[in-house]
DNA sequence: GCAACAATGTACGAAATGGTACGTTCAGTC
DNA sequence: GACTGAACGTACCATTTCGTACATTGTTGC
């Protein structure tokens, strides 16, 4: 019946073919996202991934070949998501007391709303992160977000708000820690200390506080009164 | 019953006797912690935790019912030895800012010589906190930490060197966060960015920044000179 | 020394789980 | 319009894994 079809590659046929490979992987990866950031690498099952897939678990070998294999996809897939987020954010304009406030504020919100995100890398160190390892495309992903920060440090620290001496990677580190312990341990330390964490009072609070951290951290005695 | 035996209960007698559960019993608490630590709930094997014992997989059961159970055990187990080496340090007689000081750079150090208690408390986050909501001894444990920082930071404030206003919970958080991130994040971190953290001199670099980082958050604009 | 109970060893069962063999259908080509 | 390889479904297998039944030995009070 498609005999004739000169458009073969366009993707309305592509689309309205029975056979659609690219969408039931980019569902099976979904899936697998949800349950391995769920319930971990060895806590998730193929099993109910196939099931919670409109495709079947022969697909799941088909395209991913084990359930490891699997795994280092969707952590491929996050970290991408991720930095093509970050990549949005246009800092050269700005002063840089103001950029880096708003790079801190951005990274925080920004993982607060991927959960996913930040579990699957804390389930990645779990794993001694010998599957980032494995990667070369995470690897190469990353290198962007230092350079964004040495720029605005160094831009900082001509304008004399800054003070001298800092590592930018260091600073990467601070924001990272707090705006990730942020989401990683919001559990542990909401139940211990009969904290709501999560209430959007509280995070704005924190978010306010981790901002002024790092603004102190950074800043010259003269640039603490502003935030 | 009890009445008339003098030496039944006694440390000799328990010893050299052929059944010896309390040492049955924590030599399994301790090979469940390696392995839970090392391979989260889900990873770990009772087989295998039964291998590495003295004792056999019939034991694990017969004292612990449960591998939720056994797992529940270790968890509160990690934080009784956690709160115990908290309670020896000693800061009323320190003057606040070196009392607060000490406290960072003690937590920063405890939590990087103790990675397992760390990779416990990663794991239970991703369970939700589920085990540790069910565990009424850690909650109680827990309640000591917050009054000493309230004391030590209330002590500052009235000396003049410490600003107020400031949530002794949230100071607690930003230790903690801080402390913790660098062991939990550690090998996804070193990877990505190609830096070895784990390194002696790098982490005694970290162990001071982040004792200014605190010191600069709380501090009065006049105090930041000394660390 | 003898009940009574605690502590321990051995072997096994049932379900879950990762992975595969094999067959069928779909889509584009000559 | 048959041919070919990609895309997909079903049923199944081999292990693993948690947990238990049952038998045995040690310990203590009397």
């Amino acid at each position: 019946m498609t005999a004739t079809s000169t458009k073969a590659n366009s993707p309305a046929t592509r689309r309205r073919r029975k056979n659609n490979p690219e969408s039931v992987r980019a569902d099976i990866l979904a899936v697998a996202t949800r349950e391995f950031s769920e319930k971990g690498l060895s806590g998730a099952r193929i099993d109910e991934i196939a099931e919670k897939t409109r495709a079947s678990k022969r697909m799941i070998y088909y395209y991913f070949t084990d359930k490891e294999t699997l795994y280092l996809h969707t952590l491929e897939a996050a970290y991408q998501k991720v930095r093509l987020q970050e990549a949005e954010l246009d800092l050269d304009h700005l002063a840089p007391l103001e950029a880096l406030s708003r790079l801190v504020r951005f990274t925080f919100c920004h993982h607060a709303k991927n959960p996913d995100f930040i579990r699957l890398v804390m389930i990645e160190n779990i794993h001694h992160g010998r599957f980032i390892a494995q990667s070369a495309l995470i690897q190469s992903l990353n290198a962007g977000v230092i350079d964004v920060l040495t720029n605005v440090y160094a831009r900082g620290v001509e304008a004399g708000c800054f003070r001298e001496g800092l590592d930018p990677r260091e600073l990467h580190w601070l924001i990272s820690a707090l705006s990730f312990f942020n989401v990683s341990n919001q559990h542990t330390f909401s139940r211990i200390f009969d904290w709501h964490q999560a209430a959007p009072e509280n995070q704005s609070k924190l978010e306010d506080h981790v901002t002024e951290m790092v603004l102190r951290y950074v800043g010259t005695d003269a640039t603490l009164s502003q935030s």
